[in-house]
RNA sequence: GCCCCCAUCGACUAGCGGUCCAGGUCGCGGCCCUUUCAAGGCCGUCGCACGGGUUCGAAUCCCGUUGGGGGCACCA
């Protein structure tokens, strides 16, 4: 089977992911059958257009692995292509001059139905069909009439949209009838909604793909979970790599009611996917990112702290958070130190001359530093743990006192000690 | 108001008439591990919206009700 697909967003702004889950799923079908997939930009509104949009949408894409083939079209460079088409409509009867506008006679009895590629057969009434407007008084076709008429020059074979464009449908069919073309298949796949049930909205949190590049997830993650918003190869798999995904998508499997969007899941996605990387991918993501964010930490130091923090974080934005204590001064907190003194002197104590300085050997001395106070390990490091990272939760003590170094170290307990 | 779509744990879903007193994953709760936080391991909690049919048998098919969503522009 030939495939050919197109995604086609207006350049209105950022690229929502409720936009990209139809994307994804467009691009997975057109992998999968080894087909085209194309991005036109639908431009026709020319009034809504944010300059940046075209460039934002294709940069969210890169980053997103969603790769298209042939260059970008827009409607707007179709637009004697369309008025041509609704003259020759005029011309053949079935549309008419309206105030200026042409506009397109739809039939009003019977039905107007298709077999949708996830939803089966729908029907709409046709004489619940207005007559639209094809092109309008200033001459600009609309929306209704460029889409079909460019998935029919296009080629495309399957049109793969949000379920928002069902009642559009039966219009756009009408249309592509009309002029003699052949129909492509349609499928409406589900919306996704906010935690609410409604429409996935900014109150939810993030929802543009820039957001989340900047909150610190993975774009294989965000693919991944994408994936399973209205779409399940089985019941059982979760995790599965690009590849797979490619391999097991079928329109077939996708359902037909919407999804929520669960942040705590693509948390606990992301989480695993920053585990399963190694150790330098992981640490090339982490720099590459805070980079983006515009810390200037020191890549060594960060290479260096990297696997202290792997298994610890969902998100990438959790890392200034478990590490600012290697790059920055930080201050303890009197009340976290809860009558740590003791143990404070000992571990400096333990510390000064210590040689070699390393987790090992720093782990030995403060536990037996501990012992020799009768502390618990649990009571006895906790001050030290506040003391030197500023925090009560840190990566591993010792792992991060080697890190930082002895002389930081030495300071951060002396200074604490004397609060 | 009219048209259309949808309906399994809190969430994502598996289930396409018997193998389901409904399975997996996230979340949540508990326990274990443990230098904090995570991670990991084990156990557990929670669901077929409702009412009628069809059938020997229904989460699965049909009808209705209710509930949710989308659309009805010279927006896309």
């Amino acid at each position: 089977m030939f495939v050919r697909v197109r995604m086609a967003p207006s350049p209105t702004g950022f690229l929502h992911i409720g936009g990209v889950r139809t994307f994804l799923f467009n691009w997975l079908f057109a992998r999968h059958h080894g087909g085209e997939f194309r991005l036109r930009i639908e431009n026709t509104d020319t009034s809504r257009e944010v300059a940046e949009a075209v460039d934002q949408i294709q940069e969210s894409l890169r980053w997103l692995g969603l790769d298209w083939d042939g260059s970008v079209t827009f409607q707007l460079d179709r637009l004697d292509d369309c008025r041509r088409a609704a003259e020759q409509l005029v011309a053949d009867g079935k549309a008419y001059l309206d105030d200026g506008a042409i506009r397109f006679r739809m039939p009003n009895e019977g039905v107007t139905a298709w077999d949708d590629a996830v939803r089966g057969r729908v029907e709409f009434p046709n004489d619940s069909l207005e007559d639209l407007v094809l092109v309008r008084g200033d001459g600009r076709p609309t929306y209704n009439f460029a889409s079909p008429m460019e998935d029919v020059w296009d080629g495309i074979t399957h049109v793969i949209r949000a379920e928002d464009h069902i009642s559009n449908t039966p219009k756009q069919i009408n249309i592509i009838r009309a002029v003699g073309a052949e129909l492509p298949v349609y499928a409406h796949v589900p919306n996704v909604n906010g935690q609410d049930g409604k429409k996935l909205s900014k109150r939810h949190g993030a929802t543009g793909v820039d957001e989340f590049r900047k909150s610190g997830y993975l774009p294989d993650a965000l693919v991944n979970f994408l994936a399973l918003l209205g779409w399940a190869p089985d019941g059982e798999t979760t995790i599965m790599s690009r590849d797979e995904l490619v391999e097991r998508f079928s329109l077939e499997r996708v359902s037909s009611s919407p999804a929520q969007f669960d942040y705590a899941k693509l948390d606990w996605m992301n989480g695993v996917y920053m585990r399963a990387l190694a150790e330098d991918e992981f640490a090339h993501a982490l720099i590459l990112w805070l980079g983006e964010q515009g810390y200037e930490w020191d890549a060594e130091l960060v290479r260096k702290t990297a696997p202290l923090v792997q298994e610890k974080l969902a998100r990438l934005d959790e890392f200034p958070a478990y590490a600012r204590f290697l790059f920055e001064d930080v201050e303890a907190d009197p009340a976290d130190l809860d009558g740590g003194g003791p143990m404070l002197a000992a571990a400096t104590a333990a510390l000064e001359s210590l040689e070699p300085f390393t987790a090992e050997s720093i782990e030995a001395a403060l536990r037996a530093a501990a012992d020799g106070l009768g502390l618990k390990p649990r009571q006895a490091f906790q001050p030290v743990r506040v003391a030197v990272t500023g925090s009560k939760i840190s990566p591993g003590l010792f792992e991060s006192i080697e890190l930082l170094g002895r002389t930081q170290t030495l300071a951060r307990l002396t200074r604490a000690a004397a609060v």
